[in-house]
RNA sequence: GGUCGCAUAGCUCAGUUGGUUAGAGCGCUGCAUUCACAUUGCAGAGGUCAAAGGUUCGAAUCCUUUUGCGACCACCA
């Protein structure tokens, strides 16, 4: 053996050895073992096919490999099944990003030639996740990888759709959706990010319709459209405007005249006390008029542009159109006052960061708390029975709140890459209800209602060409995965579903398409182990849809881990410069470094910091095992007969890895490896080997305490120490060996 | 405004559910090297465990309050 431990020469052989003898596959170890095995499975969060990984991809293998092997060697029929997601509008932004930079857009392209050329896209780099997740060690079962939009996968998620349309747990219908016009596509509440900004807060004066020489004046943030404000509210028991209530203003704007109503979701405190209702273009106002039954002016497109009905505006972006508004209505001597400095807090795309336009659209939506089939209520029981175990840092208290607070689900979205939503609306009787966008042969668009449409085009020859189609929200339509055959004509929904409902039912439906018996198997899946960030995307959903569709929670435990800091307990992010990438620490440090230096004292739901030092430290700890083996294998037999020190040592180390265990059962695995390391190293190296070289223990026994070690560090440090192992034991693999007892 | 988390050595963090003299890594000081490993060993300095009060035979750990930091949610036009 060498002196230093070189892991380049040693991992990927290893890791090849291990899939050689299909050392991953649960299915190998059958009849292997005496008596019944109980299960142990983990789903892996499906990361992007295409992206590489980051630090926080290489926590959850780190941690998942880690439980994963501990429980094989604890002989349990033990499962990680490994997987990748499209992750829906994340990969089509990159590709847009890409087209940009060729000078190209989204929009250039048909939906098929767009979804095709994202397909190969992600094809040619769809091996960068799975072979970096190998660099790290996974010892997840590879013969089981699925990819979201498998087949068999896309199947069942739009089954998992038929079966809640039946259940009456979807619907369709017009909400004020965020929307992003940049993006193009609506996303649902949990999407947006709330930024505190400073704005102006304008009093505008709308003047009294009887008595125009008198107004009355609203405090807004947003003149623009005003257009589409179709009455003034106040609160019934406000003395100052009660007089008012049922009164006529003029809209200063359009010059027509709006009633003042009254509502108590008015704060009289507030502003003026007065608020105009955009009923299209903002959330409160949307439920005020759906209370009172007030119609809905649409002022903003889904470009972000004024409509038709600002006159003059129409067509202008929403900024622009506001300093041109301001700018009149100073003119006309409409605007009380202007506070500079207001603050307040807008919803922002979580992705491009643009303000988040509240739009009416009609979209589909989970009902997430249909009274007798609440999803939400269902999740609540089952934390409340402990059915599922959470581990991290008080997140149950936030789940629970989450839950408790849960907004019908949009699942609309206005993208192509991601699996279509399978439904058919109804075109005869509707075509004043639909607009669509096709391309003809000639690649031209051309788009309107289905009433212009079908006067010059044949409906084939729209639906060959289908870009998007707008349905209002009172078209029937049909759910199923081809047209529907009957007398009626139909044209298919152009919407994808939201990446989080597929990945909401993916422990169910990997399961169900794997190897035939595996559902029984392993679901319920033991472990559901991420990152505590995306607790509400998707480990609440997850519970959501796998409690709907099985009765039974996906998984008993869910180990939420904390985000990966850089050494100074910073934020990593690009801006900052201080974004460690695992692959390259890697190289440098080997496989087991990088693992234990994530894994070791961590613990779940609180951030851990990484850095160069604890790599180095870590790696130290791999030379040290590595060097510890050499000593062992570099002693003669001279003797062997028993030393007075070895029962000390032999009973030391079955207590430690009975210990070590209960730690890995309770999921103190931060614990767990920090007390394996100090063992070895300052019990083990320091002390057993200098009594060894004393003579007050055996080499027998020296090498049998070395063989229970290996065994301990072999879930953190998978590579040295079966590297190690095969110098001592050619003829078997550490990897299959039994937790020590 | 609401909820949650955190506060322990110079730095970054553990502390196995209340049990002697509070630990690790890095850093620092001194010594050691034909010895498995200098990616090393030995010795050492360094902490009134944020503050105050309470429960207890016993508190870093449980409870209350305060302060500071962080995250999330909700927000009033």
């Amino acid at each position: 053996m060498q002196p230093r431990y070189a892991p380049e020469e040693h991992e990927d052989k290893i890791y090849k050895l291990w899939q050689k003898h299909d050392a991953f596959n649960p299915d190998h170890y059958k009849g292997k073992k005496s008596g019944q095995t109980k299960p142990f499975s983990i789903i892996m969060p499906p990361p992007n096919a295409n992206d590489p990984l980051h630090i926080g991809h290489a926590m959850f293998v780190a941690l998942e490999d880690t439980l994963t092997r501990f429980h094989r060697m604890r002989g349990d029929d033990t499962l990680w099944l490994p997987g990748t997601d499209h992750a829906g509008i994340e990969t089509q932004f990159v590709f847009e990003k890409k087209l940009q930079k060729q000078g190209k857009s989204r929009f250039q392209f048909d939906r098929d030639a767009l979804y095709n050329m994202i397909w190969e896209y992600v094809q040619e780099n769809s091996d960068t996740a799975v072979d970096q997740i190998k660099k790290l060690g996974a010892s997840c079962d590879w013969s089981r990888f699925k990819f979201m939009l498998d087949e068999d996968v896309v199947r069942l998620t739009k089954e998992t759709f038929a079966k809640m349309q039946k259940d009456g747990l979807i619907y369709r219908d017009i909400r004020l959706v965020n929307y992003c016009t940049k993006c193009g596509t609506s996303y649902s509440e949990l999407e947006i990010q709330s930024v505190e900004q400073t704005t102006n807060l304008y009093y505008l004066r709308y003047p009294l319709f009887e008595t125009p020489d008198e107004h009355i004046v609203v405090a807004t943030t947003r003149p623009e459209p005003i257009f589409a404000d179709t009455h003034l509210a106040v609160h019934p028991k406000d003395k100052k405007h009660q007089h008012l209530i049922g009164t006529q203003v003029i809209n200063p704007l359009t010059k027509q005249p709006m009633t003042i109503i009254a509502d108590e979701f008015v704060d009289p405190k507030f502003g003026t006390g007065v608020v105009k209702l955009t009923p299209a273009h903002d959330a409160n106002d949307f439920a005020v008029a759906q209370k009172h039954k007030l119609p809905m002016n649409i002022a903003i497109t889904r470009e972000g542009k004024l409509t038709a009905l600002a006159g003059k505006y129409a067509g202008l972006k929403v900024a622009t159109a506001r300093e041109q508004i301001i700018a009149d209505l100073d003119k006309q001597g409409l605007i009380e006052k202007i506070d500079i400095a207001y603050k307040n807090t807008i919803k922002t795309c979580y992705k491009c960061a643009r303000i988040i336009e509240p739009l009416p659209l009609p979209q589909f939506f989970v009902a997430v708390n249909k009274p007798g089939k609440s999803l939400t209520e269902a999740v609540l029981q089952t934390l409340a029975k402990k059915e599922t175990k959470i581990y991290g840092a008080g997140r149950e208290k936030i789940l629970k709140h989450w839950l408790t607070n849960l907004n019908d689900w949009n699942i609309s979205r206005q993208i192509v890459w991601g699996i279509r939503i399978p439904v058919w609306y109804q075109i005869d009787g509707h075509e004043d209800a639909i607009s669509a966008s096709f391309l003809n042969t000639a690649g031209e668009y051309t788009s309107g209602t289905l009433t212009e449409l079908l006067k010059k085009h044949s409906l084939k020859t729209i639906a060959k060409g289908l870009q998007s189609l707008s349905a209002d929200a009172e078209v029937p339509y049909i759910v199923g995965d081809s047209t529907p055959a009957n007398r009626h004509e139909y044209l298919p929904e152009t919407d994808t579903f939201d990446t989080w409902f597929s990945s909401a039912q993916w422990p169910v439906n990997t399961l169900k398409t794997t190897n035939k018996g595996d559902f029984a198997r392993f679901y319920p899946t033991t472990v559901m182990e991420t990152g505590y960030d995306i607790l509400p995307f998707w480990v609440m959903r997850m519970m959501l849809l796998g409690i709907y569709l099985t009765n039974k929670s996906p998984f008993s435990e869910v180990y939420l881990h904390g985000l990966v800091r850089d050494e100074h307990g910073k934020k990593m992010s690009k801006s900052k410069g201080n974004v460690v990438n695992p692959l390259d620490m890697v190289s440098k440090y080997g496989a087991d470094a990088v693992r234990m230096s994530l894994i070791i004292r961590s613990t779940p739901g609180i951030d851990k910091s990484v850095g160069e030092r604890d790599f180095i430290a870590m790696r130290n700890l791999t030379n040290k095992i590595w060097n510890a083996t050499r000593y062992v294998s570099m002693q003669e037999i001279t003797d062997t007969s028993a030393l007075p020190g070895d029962t000390v040592v032999s009973k030391k180390v079955a207590t430690l890895s009975k210990d070590i265990a209960k730690l890995l059962e309770k999921r103190k695995i931060g614990v767990a490896a920090d007390n394996t390391y100090g063992a070895f190293w300052h019990w083990f190296c320091d002390e057993c080997i200098e009594s060894h070289k004393q003579t007050t223990i055996s080499l027998a026994c020296l090498r049998k305490t070395l063989e229970t070690f290996l065994q301990l560090l072999h879930p953190y440090m998978p590579f040295v120490t079966e590297a190690c192992w095969q110098e001592l034991h050619p003829e078997s693999l550490l990897i299959e060996h039994a937790w020590p007892t």
